[in-house]
RNA sequence: CGGGGUGUAGCGCAGCCAGGCAGCGCGCUUCGUUCGGGACGAAGAGGUCGGGAGUUCGAAUCUCCCCACCCCGACCA
């Protein structure tokens, strides 16, 4: 059917590749490594923004923004976190250009060099740490719960659409507080929160659990991540939670007066997910015929489309679809009717189908004399026809059962797909094969380091519930006491 | 930064080896017939052949230089 695309049994990232620039979603632009997120990805976006934001504010966050702008000296304040970053920052060094004297164009000034460099953001402690410093004083001054919806930059070797771009747009949360077990239950609420959107809205089940100490974040004391498993068997990181413990509060000294009168260092927070969420939902949920979106996040979840001969039959339908349009967005549903005259219908169904709207409703003269209209659903293909008057319950339940199927079956991919592996050899044998492998791992940065070399897997995440197992490690054969989670990462 | 590849109409490509009117498919425009799974016919529009220099009567094609992008590695949400 969708002889465009590349199928996704024959190349997994080129059909990834089509996919995004068919669906509408993002094209590259003229600037390397950076994309150009069309409007149906950004709408996609804006609903993952919409939704978070509101389970940010339902738990006491609050939205704030900071500069793009970081002076150069910020970084070196803490050392994890500037030997994680520095390879990858985009420098501003000048202010001003100037017409070229030796011919067209422009040219740098080169009286126009800044006193200290600019770094463009990768991340923003350094600047809210500066800055929550004038703001702390007292106990009475925590918790601060801020967010920020922002663009990042981080100069990236390879990039890919969605997955992997110099330029990404994200959410920050960066909090501090006056004890310990709060920043580590703000950085445990977090992960809960996105393992929650993950599941509930993208329809994809995550596993959670922590970094280990070479994949935590540059500067963090514990890094908390959901991990999503794709269709090609690769994990994709789909959020992280860091408690950042006092360092930065030390590097930047930040202190307060607590009801002790006790001088103390502020704990920290900071966790984010990014436009790399619409990769996720692309690789965990589309199929050879395109797009098919959680319609919890979906940004057209019905689309109608008439089939008519002539003017004089698409009045009556037109009336009838604005009708049945009217009554779904009254249940809150987003609703497009497609009447455009300049296309046929069997191309707009496919068109609907490549960007993965979750139901279509297509309404023809058949329909009204008969009072029906027939009902075709994204995820199964499968196609039905409804009383008229029924339609707005049977769609109301259907969006439901939707989400329900596509994380099911996301589910059940994803647990066939778990493997527990004791020996070298199977591990080897496994790790070529994708998915998630449960091993023994005997717990230090040398075999992590040694098994990523040969095998290219990495420890996604060490779960949280994993029960305590004597084994020995499949790599070293030392002992270990619990299992951790393998897999070939994007 | 290494290795490979590609730049020709909006997109995808052929033409280059062996120099001689710049082509094909899709898309686009107009008109007509169509419309329940990517319609058909007819007529059109659209080009700095990545850029520069050279060889030649003549260069998309040969030579040299430069630029950009893509893929594969090392680095990463």
């Amino acid at each position: 059917m969708a002889d465009f695309l590349t199928k996704r049994e024959d190349n997994y990232s080129q059909w990834y590749n089509d996919l995004v620039i068919k669906a509408d979603l993002a094209e590259n632009s003229a600037v390397r490594g950076c994309m150009v997120i069309k409007p149906y990805g950004y709408a996609l976006w804006e609903k993952i923004q919409a939704q978070l934001d509101k389970m940010f504010k339902a738990t006491g966050h609050v939205n704030a923004y900071f500069p793009l702008f970081i002076p150069k000296s910020f970084f070196s304040k803490e050392a994890d976190h500037v030997e994680g970053f520095a390879k990858e920052c985009a420098v501003v060094t000048h202010y001003r250009l100037k017409n070229d004297p030796d011919g067209k164009g422009v040219i740098v000034d080169p009286d126009a060099k800044l006193e200290e460099e600019l770094i463009v953001r990768p991340t923003s402690e350094t600047i809210i740490w500066n800055t929550y410093k004038n703001w702390i004083q007292s106990y009475r001054d925590l918790p601060i719960l801020i967010n920020q919806w922002a663009n990042v930059v981080r100069w990236e070797m390879r990039t890919r659409l969605f997955l992997r771009t110099s330029e990404f747009l994200w959410q920050e949360g960066h909090t501090a507080h006056a004890t310990k077990k709060e920043a580590e239950e703000e950085t445990r609420l977090i992960i809960d929160l996105y393992s929650d959107f993950a599941q509930n809205y993208m329809g994809i089940p995550v596993l959670k659990g922590t970094k280990s100490e070479s994949e935590k974040f540059a500067g963090a004391i514990e890094t908390y991540a959901i991990e999503a498993l794709m269709q090609d068997g690769k994990a994709l990181q789909a959020g992280t939670s860091h408690f950042l413990g006092q360092n930065f509060a030390r590097a930047f000294d930040v202190q307060f007066l607590d009801k002790t009168s006790k001088l103390e260092y502020v704990w920290s927070t900071s966790w984010g997910v990014s436009t790399r969420l619409i990769g996720a939902i692309i690789m965990a949920h589309a199929d050879n015929n395109g797009l098919v979106l959680p319609p919890n996040l979906a940004p057209i979840q019905v689309v109608i489309i008439p089939i008519y001969k002539g003017n004089s039959e698409l009045e009556s339908i037109n009336s009838a679809a604005l009708e049945i349009k009217a009554e779904l967005e009254t249940k809150g549903i987003s609703v497009k009717y497609d009447n455009r005259d300049t296309h046929k219908p069997g191309y707009k169904f496919a068109e609907y189908e490549l960007k993965g709207v979750p139901v279509r409703l297509a309404l023809g003269s058949r329909d009204i004399a008969g009072g029906t209209i027939e009902l075709a659903r994204r995820d199964t293909l499968t196609k039905e026809i409804v009383p008229r008057e029924s339609i707005g319950s049977r769609i109301e339940d259907l969006l439901k059962e939707i989400q329900i199927n596509i994380f099911n079956r996301a589910l059940q991919f994803r647990d066939d797909n778990i493997y527990r592996v004791d020996t070298r050899e199977q591990f080897l044998e496994q790790v070529e094969k994708g998915g998630f492998i449960l091993a023994h791992w005997d717990g230090t940065a040398e075999t992590e380091e040694k098994i990523k070399q040969e095998t290219k897997a990495t420890i996604r995440v060490i779960p949280l519930d994993s029960p305590e197992e004597e084994g020995k490690c499949v790599w070293s054969g030392n002992p270990s006491v619990r299992r951790v989670v393998f897999a070939r990462a994007y």
